[in-house]
DNA sequence: ATAATAACTTACTAATAGGTAAGTTTCCCT
DNA sequence: AGGGAAACTTACCTATTAGTAAGTTATTAT
């Protein structure tokens, strides 16, 4: 099946998302990439024919992924603050590294983006919302979670803590996230 | 004091800004503003020696802004939800030129940029969340305003509520963007 | 054993990036 | 009237960008 090296393409799917994450779409280049792999650039053009196919598997690598934690979360047995704590622990991982979420860089740039990649951007969004939306809605009808906005602005008002919580973090600091993400607990909990 | 044109500077400025909020900030180029200001890039070098300095300029014009606002919002006599009015109303124009904020735009492209400018964005950012936060307090203290997180906190919840909700209108829609200027306002208000 | 193919490298493009040095035009001040 | 300076243009430069065509090496299926 292969020559030399399997994992190739997903090395370089991995490093590409650590430099949307860390540097932006538009500040990183295919040079950064097969540096880093000790490949040259040609390498990662066989891999992906150009930058927006590589992003565009990126974001269908986070819908998979979504998709995945989607299933997990409706099928675990926790209470939804357990749930809604399993997704915000992404964004607090993000945070140690300095480095924001994808959706929250790419939308930064999107007005650069062609089409195709936009409308796979839509749909990571309204995936990852729908989830949170979905999280949110079950843990009030338990009687788990209390709050008084409908589960769609509520989960609207948390991804964009949340996602402006980590593109402030890098800038004035870890405590300001620490207090976003406490505060949006409180927000549904009480 | 000048020859020829005495606002290519402002212009510039105005530009920029506008690509920066539109386009993301290592997206543009200054071809891109000699393009649009029918001067050569040369003309773009001779008021900002480099894409830094105009950078750097432009965050101070917005220092200034801010500074000027935060002075009104203080003397003025308005209820607290007005001022906070006066704000959002930034956020919801720049929302209509599917453009972001610019302190979003920049926190995207934050570890591509120079330490001078980096202070200069935090002094942006102390400057503004330092208005909401103590709009929120006078607000609260006069009891026009109600809400049970510091008047910090409750700044940073509003701040990025509003930071993303502009980012995630491009993506999918003002209507996402308008529920949550209203939530906002309904988290302080009630 | 060998043919096919996956996974590369080598060796190039053409376009654009940010940037500069030297000259030119226009205006103002004396 | 003439000097100086502000506001440019002309004409470059080098580095980097995304991208490609053709050749090489290693693996695998037959």
């Amino acid at each position: 099946m292969s020559a030399r090296n399997t994992d190739t393409k997903e090395e370089i799917l991995r490093i590409g998302k650590q430099l949307i994450q860390f540097y932006g779409y538009n500040a990183f280049s295919y040079a950064d990439i097969s540096r880093e792999l000790n490949v040259k650039n040609a390498a990662v053009h066989y891999h992906f024919r150009g930058k927006e196919d590589l992003l565009m598997a990126l974001v269908q690598n986070y819908i998979d992924n979504y998709q995945l934690l989607a299933q997990q979360l409706k099928a675990a047995p926790l209470k939804a603050i357990a749930k809604l704590d399993k997704f915000i622990e992404r964004y607090t991982l993000l945070c140690e590294t300095d480095s924001i979420c994808i959706i929250g860089s790419i939308a930064s740039d999107y007005n650069t983006l062609p089409d195709s990649v936009k409308e796979k951007v839509t749909e990571l969004i309204n995936l990852v919302m729908g989830m949170v939306e979905h999280t949110l809605s079950e843990g009030k009808r338990k009687g788990e979670l209390v709050f008084s906005e409908s589960p769609k602005t509520q989960a609207l008002l948390m991804m964009t803590n949340l996602a402006a919580g980590v593109q402030l973090a890098r800038i004035s600091g870890k405590k300001d996230y620490e207090a976003i993400r406490k505060a949006i607990i409180r927000q549904v909990k009480s």
